[in-house]
DNA sequence: ATTAATTATCGTATATTTGCGATATATATT
DNA sequence: AATATATATCGCAAATATACGATAATTAAT
């Protein structure tokens, strides 16, 4: 039993869980907000605002790199990381196109 | 080891973090675009669709209630569900006022 | 009151995620 | 070459999620 059936659904539904799932955790949220603050990459200081260990922070680098959310580089001996905001907005895009009434509709129509 | 350190972030964080792991999977993102795609409840069906088991279906449905995504009502021996559009806007304005530079900012500007 | 139909819950197995310490790797400095 | 510093990876334990079958609960129909 348990048994992963991701690949039973669509590509477009497993992509934008994918993306949804990365972002799905306040260490990656917290994260994200802090590459969001500045225009420039933070190389170094992610770990010292997380309550969390640095191997713990680098993995969750790791699964936000991995959707491409963020970018990483190596600068000497510290690694740098910023936000692609391209990659963001693809997942903005892609999150509204499924799901635009919420645009429109502010009110359910519906028997519950 | 392995201590859930979850509540050691911003509530704000948690709270982000909760709508997009409740969309974070396929199965609940197809779940999600049944319901979209219709303007009224739907009663039944939507384990047709599925290629998941009843029950597993019914865990699906309950963690999308959890975060208020969706409304459930009872109506005879089915169970009626839509989305909620309110709580939709909700997670979607959140989303965008953490992360409102991508709106704007279509290229990176960084190192990496 | 029984029966049928639909959905929810329980129990359980397996998979995945989370988190840490220890260690490896890579680069800069001495 | 040796040392110091920063980050990545490995190995493991615990927590959580996923999935199913079995069963309970609820309502409609007979």
């Amino acid at each position: 039993m348990a048994i992963n059936k991701k690949e039973e659904f669509e590509k477009q539904e497993i992509e934008l869980a994918d993306f949804a799932k990365a972002i799905g955790h306040p260490a990656r949220i917290a994260i994200l907000k802090v590459l969001a603050k500045k225009d420039v990459c933070i190389c170094g200081e992610i770990v010292e605002v997380l309550p969390l260990a640095q191997s713990t922070v680098s993995q969750h680098l790791r699964e936000l790199l991995k959707v491409g959310l963020i970018t990483g580089a190596v600068d000497g001996v510290k690694s740098c990381y910023c936000i692609n905001w391209i990659t963001f907005k693809k997942f903005s895009e892609k999150f509204n196109q499924f799901f635009d009434k919420s645009k429109t509709l502010v009110q359910n129509i519906n028997c519950c």
